[in-house]
DNA sequence: CAGGCTCCTTGATTTACATCAAGGAGTTTC
DNA sequence: GAAACTCCTTGATGTAAATCAAGGAGCCTG
């Protein structure tokens, strides 16, 4: 299947000159896969609904047939806007929906009482947030939005009386906790028992292959969290990462200008992951 | 609500003296919380039905009233008994179940290509294990009994359908599963921001929380997992767990022979979770 | 475009934990 | 009941990452 890729990033003006040695232009804009065929929509024109939405593929959809596609349509309560900085919801705060990430990148971070804290995921569009709120209908993290972004709004009482209907939702509504729980595990691999290289290297592996997975290059990114945020979420402290950047770059396995990164040797990364035991 | 606690232990003897201190038996026997009334009922004569189950206040039937009860009582499609060390299921494997714990303890584990591992949980009984499989219909972890070990079998397609019928069964298993999200964002912050001693900490506070939830002491526990398998889930090498254990010995915190803890000052482990700021 | 941001890099030093090593306690086996 | 386990403890040493510190690059603001 081909897809097309439009840019719907509000003002790219501060990546034009940023990496001048990349061949394509932003290589994470906020997302846009459109189906072929289907041309670029202006977005004033867009039902609230799922059967309409560029990221189906990709979001709670996947799997549904054409006419359970339109049963979940109204699974979407309405859209809404974050600024870049802004909480989608905070630890504490009432769990009454969860949030299909439509544009723009996320943070999810816990605290402890004493204030130390945690990222404990990096979310991009087509993933939903906020599971974590329903075991004690409330929030037990923060969601930060990384840049401006848009999600859609499905309130979860709705979500459970659809997934009764449709059974396909149910199952994909399993599959993405389920997901996520895996997700952790990795996550817990990582921080108990990888070293500051094999967890960046890890780190940016993972990355480029959902932006990938959305139509973006293999081997370059722009990193929308600061290295600080990087180093929350891989247990390493923000020097740590900037020095370890330093080093790939000084192994030739990379280029990095700012938060541009061009994967210049995936299978070096890939080897310091998984390190090749020598016999 | 009263609850009287009777010892199904099979074979405690290696306990009688281990402990000479303790004021109770075995601070951490193999479950069996009765209901007021049930008495203690012969294995053999117990329907496999959650509505007969004792667990019933800690496991897949929490929060169903009498009439939901019984129609979930075919979740449980069968018993299964694992012996010490055995898995009851491996990386890889075909997922079709989940497993409600009935009695004994549990890890899983991780493990990436090249061989290292990683405790991802230890499970006891009323937790469920078996999430990780949703996914991709294949486990991606190992679950291995820590002791003699009986689980109830949930054939996940008959929970899925059994939750289209009673909405609290739904509601229920979505908990499960953010509650397992949301403590595994617990296990990030503290394999990512922790310090050994505050690690160890939490890690007894946890168990002994867990425990006394199902009856057992808030103060004494028997740890079913070595020092290497505690120190592979907080991130640590088992010297390390050894002399974070003698070093709360020497500050009075606890007391330690061999797999048996009794914590003299609970107060004091929670200050180490969460030092206090000094102003 | 100067001044004040935030964010990043790099160097010097410290430190918490890992690693290496040895011995001991308790358990199982025959 | 001795031998061979596994598991745990403790000491000596090594090291990866944290901490402390300084400076620089890019960006926003007025």
């Amino acid at each position: 299947m081909t897809r097309t890729i439009i840019d719907l990033h509000q003002g790219n003006t501060m990546l034009e000159h940023a990496m001048p040695t990349a061949k394509s232009h932003d290589a994470h804009a906020s997302i846009a896969i459109t189906p072929v065929g289907a041309g670029a929509l202006n977005s004033h024109t867009i039902k609230v609904a799922c059967s309409n939405c560029n990221l189906r593929e990709l979001c709670m959809p996947l799997g549904l047939s054409p006419t359970e596609l339109e049963k979940i349509d109204d699974v979407v309560a309405s859209r809404r806007k974050i600024k870049r900085g802004a909480t989608l919801f905070r630890n504490g705060e009432k769990f009454t929906s969860l949030y299909a990430i439509r544009t723009g990148f996320f943070k999810t971070c816990v605290a402890s009482e004493d204030g130390r804290d945690q990222v404990t995921g990096f979310q991009m569009a087509g993933e939903v947030v906020g599971l974590d709120g329903i075991v004690n209908d409330h929030h037990t993290c923060d969601a930060v939005a990384l840049e401006d972004a848009e999600v859609c709004v499905m309130p979860f009482d709705r979500i459970e009386e659809l997934s009764r209907e449709v059974t396909s939702l149910q199952r994909h509504v399993h599959k993405i906790m389920s997901r996520e729980i895996v997700r952790e595990n990795g996550v817990m691999l990582l921080l108990g028992s990888m070293r500051a290289e094999e967890r960046l290297a890890a780190f940016l592996l993972n990355l480029v292959q959902r932006l990938h997975a959305r139509g973006f290059s293999q081997s370059e990114l722009v990193l929308r969290m600061t290295r600080e945020e990087i180093g929350s979420y891989l247990g390493l402290k923000l020097e740590t990462v900037s020095r370890t950047f330093s080093k790939f770059v000084d192994d030739g396995i990379v280029e990095v200008k700012q938060r541009h990164v061009r994967i210049l040797n995936t299978d070096a990364l890939k080897d310091i992951v998984n390190p090749k035991v020598c016999n």
